[in-house]
DNA sequence: TGCATAAAGTAATAACGATGACTATTGCGA
DNA sequence: TCGCAATAGTCATCGTTATTACTTTATGCA
């Protein structure tokens, strides 16, 4: 009927079309108030006819309230990130918050802080906090900073006092992941790192040191190929280290990607995996099972990762509109597990 | 100074401590109007020294607009989707808007509505629709809901009239893996199919029986496995294809992870690959390059499918707002390239 | 039955924080 | 004196909700 196309309908019309005043269609549509049920049913036939839509940002106006949390992530073509990504959705779905995605495609400090902003204007609830690394000491995160945004739940990270942090144990599992290696007998145990700038690759690095010295095995430098994730620098990691040790009989890998080019080297030297070496990944992303042969490797939980990084952000969200004092910040840590497959044990 | 932590900084505070009106700083911000220079300055200071955040939802409200975009996507834990999240993401980004993700776990169509329900509250400017599949019909974009709801672009689907979509051209991808195989001088050629509810999936399909049929060969149904695009899937259903067809000598895989389980398949039976059996994929994921052999396949320029989608999108969102007519939707379709490697021929 | 009182639903109005369209004040030259 | 720039100020507005105040209607009791 009404041919004035940019006119936009709002909660009044839909009270004028259902005889109420706005104030009860509010209340019809938040519950906050009872309502009685003649009336609300008149109220919701407006608004189907209508085809009414609450504003959500003059709501979240009024109500300092958006429903809204910011995730700051990056690395998105990796496995890891967009499976912990996907958990992170997953809960805030459930609890019912709209996810405002920042993607950092370069990690440095400033960048951050321009985001940090972005998403504090928008008034979102809180923040997740989904990059690796940024920088090596972290001197962004000023205590005086932290206190004006909403609230921060990090992952992946260091512990830091003061701050709320999810991880999985990284160094456990590359301790399991040496300690399978060690258990099948294997004797001169090699590492494909990740890039020592960041964490996970220091912890898991960390790991299988600690599993080699505790069995009094050589841990040292020369033993140790850097990578960055991606399978080229798998390959040429591994060519590196049988380059430098003949003898290696096992080798732990930061990520399945490097993995694969592991095996791929192994493979183009002649080399059987498993009999003339061992390999075993980290991740356990789903290709993982069909590399030839299947990779033995380290399942971290990050749909879980992401659940309590929401269920632990929407527990401060809610602290601090109760006025609460908000619970101390802590970390909390997954146990990843380890996964056995025919690169260390064979078509058994 | 003020201990009073639950006072939010405004435009007022800035204008009070700047000794000039609301108004002002207004301007000072958005430029839309002159001000004197050591006025702004002395605002600029006033908003460093007391750390105002422009509140945008305020802004929002007032401007009707929110420059941010709704992205729903879905199988972000697959390469493909992920990758064109990455290319929306940077261009989005330069255009200044912000994203707001919705990821659809399960895509039915009452849950899509309820997600652009949700969208459309939140006053996003625009709607990117990157969900593969959603039934076979389609129906759920009724004409008169589209007209209701923000600009949207859909991505990699079957055009629709009177709408905006953004694709790549599958059925060439499949055409050039497939004329690929036969210039190799391979004669029964096989698929694996990804699951035929995918427009995706029947396009490769559909290249890749237009290409046998121009060459007077077979494409007959016994010459398809449908998978489900997992590895899994691929290894099971290469197994199928040369039990029905023992003396097949090259596959077209509708993507590279059922490329990594046909692979798989073929060293566990003992085929020579390329000798006996080449193998083509599609998607061309970063590790396809490492896989034993390495997987010729097909490249999408995916993040360039995310570019033009936002670049569309944009326009159509500043043709809206200038009451400009839109331009008439269209369908924009990128090409894409064949990627040879060893599994097609050889180390050579 | 009639009246006081409680309960329940509804209306009116002031926020929330910004902007845009007017209006008001300067200072200057004609 | 007048008119015109150049600035700055005022106030209504965007679409909701919370608060307060006002109607009704139902209930208890003599």
């Amino acid at each position: 009927m009404e041919g004035n196309r940019t006119h936009r309908v709002t909660i009044v019309d839909v009270a004028r079309a259902a005889n109420v005043s706005a104030g009860t269609v509010s209340n019809a549509l938040t519950g906050k108030r009872p309502v009685a049920e003649d009336t609300r049913m008149r109220i919701l036939q407006a608004i189907a006819d209508l085809g009414y839509q609450p504003n959500l940002l003059a709501r979240g106006l009024v109500n300092q309230r958006t429903h809204t949390i910011g995730i700051v992530a990056s690395g998105l073509d990796y496995y890891g990130p967009s499976r912990t990504l996907i958990g992170l959705d997953r809960e805030a779905n459930a609890l019912g918050y709209a996810i405002l995605l920042e993607l950092l495609h370069s990690p440095v400090e400033a960048k951050a802080d321009v985001v940090l902003n972005l998403l504090s204007a928008r008034r979102v609830d809180g923040i997740i906090w989904a990059v690796h690394e940024i920088g090596a000491n972290r001197a962004w995160i000023a205590p005086d900073r932290l206190a004006k945004l909403p609230p921060i739940v990090f992952l992946t990270m260091q512990p830091q006092p003061g701050v709320a942090v999810i991880n999985t144990d990284n160094a456990r599992g590359a301790y399991l992941a040496t300690q399978h290696l060690l258990e099948l007998g294997r004797r001169e145990i090699g590492l494909i790192s990740g890039p020592l700038l960041w964490w996970e690759a220091r912890e898991r690095r960390r790991g299988w040191r600690q599993c080699l010295q505790a069995a009094g095995r050589r841990a040292d430098d020369d033993r140790v190929a850097v990578g960055d994730w991606s399978a080229a620098s798998g390959e040429s990691g591994l060519l590196a280290l049988l380059a430098a040790n003949p003898t290696l009989d096992g080798v732990f890998v930061a990520n399945d990607q490097m993995a694969l080019g592991a095996l791929r080297a192994a493979h183009r030297l002649g080399r059987r995996v498993p009999e003339d070496l061992a390999v075993v990944g980290y991740d356990n992303m789903p290709d993982a099972a069909y590399f030839w042969p299947s990779l033995s490797t380290v399942r971290q939980r990050l749909l879980d990762v992401g659940r309590i990084a929401i269920q632990t952000l929407h527990g401060m969200v809610e602290a601090m509109r109760q006025g609460r004092e908000l619970p101390p910040p802590g970390v909390q840590t997954l146990s990843p597990e380890l996964v056995v497959r025919e690169s260390t044990i064979g078509r058994g």
